[in-house]
DNA sequence: TATGACATGTAACATGTTACATGATTCT
DNA sequence: AGAATCATGTAACATGTTACATGTCATA
Protein backbone atom coordinates (compact mmCIF):
# COMPACT_ATOMS: atom_id res chain seq x y z
CA UNK A 1 0.00 0.00 0.00
CA UNK A 2 1.77 2.93 -1.11
CA UNK A 3 0.03 6.72 -1.00
CA UNK A 4 -0.91 6.93 -4.28
CA UNK A 5 -3.22 3.21 -3.46
CA UNK A 6 -4.67 5.35 -0.48
CA UNK A 7 -5.43 8.28 -2.61
CA UNK A 8 -7.29 5.86 -5.12
CA UNK A 9 -9.44 4.83 -2.19
CA UNK A 10 -10.36 8.25 -1.18
CA UNK A 11 -11.97 9.06 -4.39
CA UNK A 12 -13.51 5.26 -4.73
CA UNK A 13 -15.21 6.28 -1.34
CA UNK A 14 -17.56 8.77 -3.09
CA UNK A 15 -18.51 6.86 -5.79
CA UNK A 16 -17.49 3.60 -7.82
CA UNK A 17 -15.42 4.48 -10.84
CA UNK A 18 -12.98 3.35 -13.53
CA UNK A 19 -8.96 3.42 -13.73
CA UNK A 20 -9.52 6.13 -16.72
CA UNK A 21 -11.49 7.90 -14.29
CA UNK A 22 -9.41 7.61 -11.70
CA UNK A 23 -6.52 9.17 -13.33
CA UNK A 24 -8.40 12.53 -14.16
CA UNK A 25 -9.75 12.94 -10.66
CA UNK A 26 -6.78 12.46 -9.24
CA UNK A 27 -4.75 14.61 -10.76
CA UNK A 28 -6.55 17.78 -9.65
CA UNK A 29 -5.13 16.84 -6.33
CA UNK A 30 -2.05 14.44 -6.86
CA UNK A 31 0.38 13.97 -10.12
CA UNK A 32 -0.06 10.72 -11.57
CA UNK A 33 -0.67 8.75 -14.60
CA UNK A 34 -2.62 5.56 -16.17
CA UNK A 35 0.79 3.53 -16.50
CA UNK A 36 0.77 3.92 -12.68
CA UNK A 37 -2.64 3.70 -11.19
CA UNK A 38 -3.99 0.10 -13.89
CA UNK A 39 -1.67 -1.88 -12.02
CA UNK A 40 -2.27 -0.65 -8.58
CA UNK A 41 -5.97 -1.28 -9.25
CA UNK A 42 -5.06 -4.70 -10.17
CA UNK A 43 -3.39 -5.48 -7.01
CA UNK A 44 -6.03 -3.75 -5.01
CA UNK A 45 -8.42 -5.92 -6.50
CA UNK A 46 -6.08 -9.38 -6.33
CA UNK A 47 -6.27 -8.68 -2.39
CA UNK A 48 -9.86 -8.06 -1.50
CA UNK A 49 -9.44 -3.93 -0.88
CA UNK A 50 -11.47 -2.80 -4.01
CA UNK A 51 -13.77 -5.17 -6.31
CA UNK A 52 -15.09 -4.57 -10.14
CA UNK A 53 -18.18 -4.58 -12.38
CA UNK A 54 -17.64 -5.40 -15.90
CA UNK A 55 -19.56 -3.01 -18.07
CA UNK A 56 -20.05 -4.25 -21.98
CA UNK A 57 -19.56 -1.45 -24.07
CA UNK A 58 -19.17 -1.90 -28.02
CA UNK A 59 -16.04 -0.37 -30.05
CA UNK A 60 -14.20 0.51 -26.58
CA UNK A 61 -12.60 -2.31 -24.56
CA UNK A 62 -15.12 -3.18 -21.61
CA UNK A 63 -15.21 -0.80 -18.64
CA UNK A 64 -14.32 -1.69 -14.72
CA UNK A 65 -16.27 -0.23 -12.55
CA UNK A 66 -14.57 -0.04 -8.96
CA UNK A 67 -16.22 -0.11 -5.68
CA UNK A 68 -14.56 -0.07 -2.09
CA UNK A 69 -14.96 -3.63 -0.24
CA UNK A 70 -15.44 -3.66 3.41
CA UNK A 71 -11.53 -4.50 3.72
CA UNK A 72 -11.00 -1.34 1.74
CA UNK A 73 -13.09 0.94 3.80
CA UNK A 74 -11.52 -0.29 6.83
CA UNK A 75 -7.92 0.40 5.34
CA UNK A 76 -9.36 3.87 3.92
CA UNK A 77 -10.38 4.79 8.05
CA UNK A 78 -6.55 3.55 9.10
CA UNK A 79 -4.92 5.32 7.10
CA UNK A 80 -6.95 8.80 7.60
CA UNK A 81 -6.17 8.29 11.26
CA UNK A 82 -2.88 7.96 10.86
CA UNK A 83 0.16 10.49 10.71
CA UNK A 84 0.39 12.02 8.07
CA UNK A 85 4.09 12.80 6.05
CA UNK A 86 5.34 16.11 4.68
CA UNK A 87 4.03 16.77 0.98
CA UNK A 88 6.74 16.50 -2.12
CA UNK A 89 6.79 19.95 -4.19
CA UNK A 90 9.02 19.44 -6.59
CA UNK A 91 8.35 22.82 -8.83
CA UNK A 92 10.55 23.70 -11.58
CA UNK A 93 9.24 27.22 -11.96
CA UNK A 94 9.90 27.89 -8.31
CA UNK A 95 14.16 26.83 -8.90
CA UNK A 96 13.92 29.04 -12.24
CA UNK A 97 12.62 31.86 -9.71
CA UNK A 98 15.71 31.71 -7.51
CA UNK A 99 17.84 32.46 -10.08
CA UNK A 100 16.24 35.65 -11.24
CA UNK A 101 18.82 37.74 -9.51
CA UNK A 102 21.23 36.26 -12.29
CA UNK A 103 18.96 36.83 -15.24
CA UNK A 104 19.06 39.94 -17.24
CA UNK A 105 15.37 41.82 -17.82
CA UNK A 106 14.11 40.11 -20.62
CA UNK A 107 14.76 36.70 -19.05
CA UNK A 108 12.97 37.26 -15.48
CA UNK A 109 9.86 39.39 -17.40
CA UNK A 110 9.43 36.61 -19.53
CA UNK A 111 9.38 34.07 -16.64
CA UNK A 112 7.44 35.85 -14.55
CA UNK A 113 4.60 36.71 -17.28
CA UNK A 114 4.89 32.46 -18.15
CA UNK A 115 4.01 32.06 -14.65
CA UNK A 116 1.12 34.98 -14.09
CA UNK A 117 -0.50 32.94 -17.60
CA UNK A 118 -0.44 29.41 -14.84
CA UNK A 119 -1.83 31.09 -12.37
CA UNK A 120 -4.32 33.12 -14.41
CA UNK A 121 -5.41 29.22 -16.23
CA UNK A 122 -5.97 27.77 -12.97
CA UNK A 123 -8.12 30.72 -11.50
CA UNK A 124 -10.48 30.06 -14.25
CA UNK A 125 -10.27 26.37 -14.44
CA UNK A 126 -10.80 26.11 -10.38
CA UNK A 127 -13.59 28.68 -10.65
CA UNK A 128 -15.12 26.64 -13.27
CA UNK A 129 -14.96 23.35 -11.18
CA UNK A 130 -16.53 25.38 -8.23
CA UNK A 131 -19.40 26.60 -10.29
CA UNK A 132 -20.19 22.95 -11.78
CA UNK A 133 -19.89 21.82 -8.09
CA UNK A 134 -22.59 24.57 -7.02
CA UNK A 135 -24.67 23.48 -9.92
CA UNK A 136 -24.77 20.08 -9.24
CA UNK A 137 -25.76 20.85 -5.45
CA UNK A 138 -28.44 22.86 -6.64
CA UNK A 139 -30.10 19.93 -8.76
CA UNK A 140 -30.60 18.28 -4.96
CA UNK A 141 -31.89 22.00 -3.34
CA UNK A 142 -29.34 21.76 -0.80
CA UNK A 143 -26.06 23.69 -0.21
CA UNK A 144 -23.12 21.59 -1.00
CA UNK A 145 -24.01 18.15 -0.16
CA UNK A 146 -21.46 15.34 1.93
CA UNK A 147 -20.25 13.34 -0.77
CA UNK A 148 -18.72 16.69 -2.78
CA UNK A 149 -17.85 18.21 0.62
CA UNK A 150 -14.06 17.17 0.08
CA UNK A 151 -13.62 18.45 -3.81
CA UNK A 152 -15.40 21.76 -3.30
CA UNK A 153 -12.84 22.28 0.13
CA UNK A 154 -10.12 21.52 -2.36
CA UNK A 155 -10.64 23.12 -5.29
CA UNK A 156 -11.45 26.58 -3.48
CA UNK A 157 -8.05 25.78 -1.56
CA UNK A 158 -6.04 25.70 -4.99
CA UNK A 159 -8.18 28.89 -6.14
CA UNK A 160 -7.13 30.52 -3.15
CA UNK A 161 -3.73 29.66 -3.45
CA UNK A 162 -3.64 31.05 -7.35
CA UNK A 163 -5.04 33.77 -6.48
CA UNK A 164 -2.40 34.48 -4.17
CA UNK A 165 -0.03 33.55 -6.71
CA UNK A 166 -0.68 35.87 -8.55
CA UNK A 167 -0.82 38.93 -6.14
CA UNK A 168 2.89 37.50 -5.54
CA UNK A 169 3.82 38.37 -8.87
CA UNK A 170 3.09 41.98 -8.80
CA UNK A 171 4.73 42.12 -5.41
CA UNK A 172 8.16 40.47 -7.13
CA UNK A 173 7.63 42.58 -10.27
CA UNK A 174 7.41 45.93 -8.07
CA UNK A 175 10.25 44.50 -5.97
CA UNK A 176 12.20 43.59 -9.23
CA UNK A 177 11.15 46.80 -10.99
CA UNK A 178 13.07 49.02 -7.51
CA UNK A 179 16.38 46.96 -7.97
CA UNK A 180 16.63 47.37 -11.58
CA UNK A 181 19.95 49.61 -11.48
CA UNK A 182 21.63 47.17 -8.73
CA UNK A 183 20.89 44.40 -10.99
CA UNK A 184 22.18 45.98 -14.13
CA UNK A 185 25.32 46.56 -12.65
CA UNK A 186 26.17 43.05 -11.26
CA UNK A 187 25.25 41.91 -14.61
CA UNK A 188 28.54 43.70 -16.08
CA UNK A 189 30.79 43.36 -13.20
CA UNK B 1 20.51 16.46 -16.96
CA UNK B 2 17.29 16.46 -14.91
CA UNK B 3 15.37 18.89 -12.96
CA UNK B 4 17.40 18.42 -9.94
CA UNK B 5 20.77 19.22 -12.04
CA UNK B 6 19.48 22.38 -12.98
CA UNK B 7 18.46 23.09 -9.36
CA UNK B 8 21.63 22.09 -7.80
CA UNK B 9 22.84 24.69 -10.56
CA UNK B 10 20.45 27.53 -9.54
CA UNK B 11 21.98 27.10 -5.95
CA UNK B 12 25.46 27.17 -6.73
CA UNK B 13 24.74 30.43 -9.02
CA UNK B 14 25.04 32.25 -5.62
CA UNK B 15 27.85 30.76 -4.39
CA UNK B 16 30.28 27.87 -3.68
CA UNK B 17 28.41 24.87 -1.64
CA UNK B 18 29.76 21.49 -0.47
CA UNK B 19 26.68 18.78 -1.12
CA UNK B 20 25.55 18.91 2.27
CA UNK B 21 24.89 22.68 2.12
CA UNK B 22 22.80 21.79 -1.06
CA UNK B 23 20.91 18.74 0.32
CA UNK B 24 20.13 21.64 3.28
CA UNK B 25 19.20 24.38 0.84
CA UNK B 26 17.38 22.90 -1.86
CA UNK B 27 14.98 21.05 0.43
CA UNK B 28 13.45 24.69 1.56
CA UNK B 29 12.27 24.22 -2.24
CA UNK B 30 12.47 21.07 -4.03
CA UNK B 31 12.35 17.49 -1.94
CA UNK B 32 15.51 15.57 -2.03
CA UNK B 33 18.12 13.68 -0.25
CA UNK B 34 22.00 13.76 -0.15
CA UNK B 35 21.52 10.14 -1.70
CA UNK B 36 20.28 11.55 -4.62
CA UNK B 37 22.34 14.62 -4.71
CA UNK B 38 25.62 13.32 -4.36
CA UNK B 39 25.78 11.09 -7.43
CA UNK B 40 24.91 13.96 -9.46
CA UNK B 41 27.35 16.34 -8.68
CA UNK B 42 30.12 13.81 -9.45
CA UNK B 43 28.24 13.34 -13.11
CA UNK B 44 27.79 17.44 -13.12
CA UNK B 45 31.90 17.62 -12.33
CA UNK B 46 32.44 14.70 -14.85
CA UNK B 47 31.15 16.70 -17.58
CA UNK B 48 32.69 19.89 -16.82
CA UNK B 49 29.35 21.73 -15.68
CA UNK B 50 30.71 22.76 -12.09
CA UNK B 51 34.14 22.20 -10.50
CA UNK B 52 35.41 21.12 -6.89
CA UNK B 53 37.83 22.41 -4.68
CA UNK B 54 39.54 20.39 -1.74
CA UNK B 55 39.20 21.94 1.58
CA UNK B 56 40.83 19.41 4.20
CA UNK B 57 39.22 18.81 7.87
CA UNK B 58 40.21 16.92 10.64
CA UNK B 59 38.28 14.08 11.50
CA UNK B 60 35.36 15.04 9.36
CA UNK B 61 36.25 13.91 5.48
CA UNK B 62 37.31 16.69 3.17
CA UNK B 63 34.64 19.33 1.96
CA UNK B 64 34.15 19.40 -1.93
CA UNK B 65 33.21 22.96 -2.65
CA UNK B 66 31.49 22.91 -6.06
CA UNK B 67 30.98 25.94 -8.02
CA UNK B 68 29.49 26.85 -11.41
CA UNK B 69 32.32 26.62 -14.66
CA UNK B 70 31.61 29.03 -18.02
CA UNK B 71 29.28 25.31 -18.99
CA UNK B 72 27.67 25.44 -15.96
CA UNK B 73 26.56 28.96 -16.14
CA UNK B 74 25.57 29.02 -20.32
CA UNK B 75 23.19 26.03 -19.42
CA UNK B 76 21.32 27.52 -16.52
CA UNK B 77 20.75 30.63 -18.90
CA UNK B 78 19.48 27.86 -21.47
CA UNK B 79 17.18 25.85 -19.08
CA UNK B 80 15.93 29.27 -17.49
CA UNK B 81 15.01 31.06 -20.39
CA UNK B 82 13.59 27.49 -21.85
CA UNK B 83 9.68 26.08 -21.06
CA UNK B 84 8.85 25.12 -17.33
CA UNK B 85 7.00 21.94 -16.96
CA UNK B 86 4.25 21.88 -14.34
CA UNK B 87 4.73 21.50 -10.75
CA UNK B 88 4.90 17.79 -9.01
CA UNK B 89 2.93 17.87 -5.89
CA UNK B 90 1.93 14.79 -3.89
CA UNK B 91 0.61 15.67 -0.90
CA UNK B 92 -0.92 12.94 1.61
CA UNK B 93 -2.74 15.57 3.79
CA UNK B 94 -4.70 16.79 0.65
CA UNK B 95 -6.02 13.10 -0.50
CA UNK B 96 -6.99 12.79 3.16
CA UNK B 97 -9.16 15.93 3.23
CA UNK B 98 -11.07 14.71 0.46
CA UNK B 99 -12.05 11.75 2.81
CA UNK B 100 -13.32 14.30 5.09
CA UNK B 101 -16.97 14.18 4.45
CA UNK B 102 -16.74 10.14 5.21
CA UNK B 103 -15.05 10.75 8.73
CA UNK B 104 -16.93 10.99 12.13
CA UNK B 105 -15.96 14.11 13.64
CA UNK B 106 -12.97 13.10 15.98
CA UNK B 107 -11.30 11.95 13.23
CA UNK B 108 -11.95 15.10 11.24
CA UNK B 109 -10.93 16.97 14.20
CA UNK B 110 -7.61 15.48 14.70
CA UNK B 111 -7.02 15.94 10.75
CA UNK B 112 -7.58 19.36 10.84
CA UNK B 113 -5.42 19.82 14.09
CA UNK B 114 -3.04 18.25 12.17
CA UNK B 115 -2.81 20.40 9.02
CA UNK B 116 -3.56 23.43 11.56
CA UNK B 117 -0.06 22.52 13.22
CA UNK B 118 2.09 21.99 10.16
CA UNK B 119 0.53 24.82 9.53
CA UNK B 120 1.95 26.95 12.27
CA UNK B 121 5.22 25.62 12.71
CA UNK B 122 5.86 26.68 8.62
CA UNK B 123 4.97 30.59 9.95
CA UNK B 124 7.43 30.34 12.16
CA UNK B 125 10.04 28.85 9.77
CA UNK B 126 9.68 31.08 7.56
CA UNK B 127 9.34 34.16 9.49
CA UNK B 128 12.76 33.19 11.16
CA UNK B 129 14.19 32.85 7.55
CA UNK B 130 12.87 36.06 6.50
CA UNK B 131 14.07 37.61 9.53
CA UNK B 132 17.58 36.04 9.06
CA UNK B 133 17.81 37.48 5.54
CA UNK B 134 16.80 41.16 6.39
CA UNK B 135 19.45 40.79 9.49
CA UNK B 136 22.11 39.77 6.57
CA UNK B 137 20.82 42.46 4.39
CA UNK B 138 21.36 45.33 6.89
CA UNK B 139 25.28 44.11 7.74
CA UNK B 140 25.38 45.53 4.03
CA UNK B 141 23.43 48.49 5.22
CA UNK B 142 20.83 48.24 1.85
CA UNK B 143 17.74 46.27 1.57
CA UNK B 144 17.98 42.83 0.32
CA UNK B 145 20.63 42.42 -2.13
CA UNK B 146 21.05 40.35 -5.55
CA UNK B 147 22.23 37.35 -3.78
CA UNK B 148 19.49 36.62 -1.63
CA UNK B 149 16.85 38.16 -3.81
CA UNK B 150 15.70 34.62 -5.06
CA UNK B 151 15.83 33.00 -1.10
CA UNK B 152 13.72 36.26 -0.15
CA UNK B 153 11.11 36.24 -2.37
CA UNK B 154 10.58 32.63 -2.47
CA UNK B 155 10.45 32.33 1.22
CA UNK B 156 7.66 35.25 1.19
CA UNK B 157 5.54 32.96 -0.74
CA UNK B 158 6.24 29.99 1.33
CA UNK B 159 5.10 32.29 3.95
CA UNK B 160 2.15 33.67 2.56
CA UNK B 161 1.14 30.27 1.44
CA UNK B 162 0.94 28.91 5.18
CA UNK B 163 -0.85 32.07 5.74
CA UNK B 164 -3.35 31.70 3.83
CA UNK B 165 -3.54 27.89 4.44
CA UNK B 166 -4.46 28.48 7.89
CA UNK B 167 -7.06 30.97 7.26
CA UNK B 168 -8.08 27.74 4.99
CA UNK B 169 -8.54 25.41 7.78
CA UNK B 170 -10.67 27.66 10.10
CA UNK B 171 -13.00 27.97 6.69
CA UNK B 172 -12.85 24.43 6.55
CA UNK B 173 -13.87 24.12 10.29
CA UNK B 174 -16.29 26.40 10.28
CA UNK B 175 -18.42 24.90 7.05
CA UNK B 176 -17.76 21.47 8.75
CA UNK B 177 -19.68 22.55 12.29
CA UNK B 178 -22.43 23.85 9.94
CA UNK B 179 -22.77 20.33 8.44
CA UNK B 180 -23.14 18.38 11.75
CA UNK B 181 -26.49 17.01 11.54
CA UNK B 182 -26.20 15.60 7.90
CA UNK B 183 -22.93 14.49 8.80
CA UNK B 184 -23.98 12.62 11.51
CA UNK B 185 -26.69 10.81 9.51
CA UNK B 186 -24.88 9.70 6.75
CA UNK B 187 -22.47 7.91 9.14
CA UNK B 188 -25.75 5.83 10.25
CA UNK B 189 -27.39 4.72 7.33
C1' DT C 1 -8.90 13.76 -42.51
C1' DA C 2 -6.74 14.51 -38.43
C1' DT C 3 -7.09 15.31 -33.57
C1' DG C 4 -8.98 14.26 -29.08
C1' DA C 5 -11.84 11.62 -25.92
C1' DC C 6 -12.71 7.10 -24.36
C1' DA C 7 -10.57 2.77 -22.30
C1' DT C 8 -7.15 -0.56 -20.94
C1' DG C 9 -2.77 -2.48 -20.59
C1' DT C 10 2.78 -3.62 -20.74
C1' DA C 11 7.87 -2.63 -20.98
C1' DA C 12 11.96 -0.01 -20.57
C1' DC C 13 14.04 3.37 -18.47
C1' DA C 14 14.70 7.27 -15.10
C1' DT C 15 14.30 8.80 -10.65
C1' DG C 16 13.61 8.74 -5.64
C1' DT C 17 13.83 6.58 -0.93
C1' DT C 18 15.76 3.86 2.70
C1' DA C 19 19.20 1.52 4.79
C1' DC C 20 23.97 0.65 5.28
C1' DA C 21 28.73 2.51 6.16
C1' DT C 22 32.18 5.56 8.67
C1' DG C 23 33.77 8.77 12.24
C1' DA C 24 34.95 13.19 14.97
C1' DT C 25 32.89 16.92 17.64
C1' DT C 26 29.46 19.33 20.31
C1' DC C 27 25.42 19.69 22.95
C1' DT C 28 21.99 17.70 26.49
C1' DA D 1 26.02 8.21 27.81
C1' DG D 2 23.40 9.26 23.88
C1' DA D 3 21.75 12.26 20.25
C1' DA D 4 22.53 15.80 16.80
C1' DT D 5 25.53 18.07 13.45
C1' DC D 6 28.96 17.81 10.06
C1' DA D 7 30.43 15.24 5.73
C1' DT D 8 30.64 11.87 2.15
C1' DG D 9 29.40 7.87 -0.24
C1' DT D 10 27.04 3.07 -2.07
C1' DA D 11 23.36 -0.52 -2.73
C1' DA D 12 18.84 -2.35 -2.85
C1' DC D 13 14.50 -1.48 -3.52
C1' DA D 14 10.24 1.33 -4.65
C1' DT D 15 8.14 4.42 -7.55
C1' DG D 16 7.27 7.35 -11.56
C1' DT D 17 7.58 8.52 -16.58
C1' DT D 18 7.59 7.66 -21.43
C1' DA D 19 6.83 5.02 -25.19
C1' DC D 20 4.57 1.24 -27.25
C1' DA D 21 0.12 -1.15 -28.33
C1' DT D 22 -4.92 -1.32 -29.84
C1' DG D 23 -9.38 0.43 -31.59
C1' DT D 24 -13.93 3.20 -31.97
C1' DC D 25 -16.53 7.33 -32.13
C1' DA D 26 -17.29 12.28 -32.30
C1' DT D 27 -15.76 16.70 -33.42
C1' DA D 28 -13.22 20.32 -36.02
Amino acid sequence: MNKLSYGLLSLLSTEPMTGYDLTLKINLFWRSTHSAIYPLLSELEEEGIIELTLIKQNGKPDKKLYHLTKKGEELLYQWVTSETSDAVVRDEMTLKLYCLKCMNMDAADKLLGELETKYKRKVEKYRNAIDKLKSRSEEYSEDIPPSLFGAYILTQKALNEALLGQKWCEWVRDLYAKKDISFLTEDFN
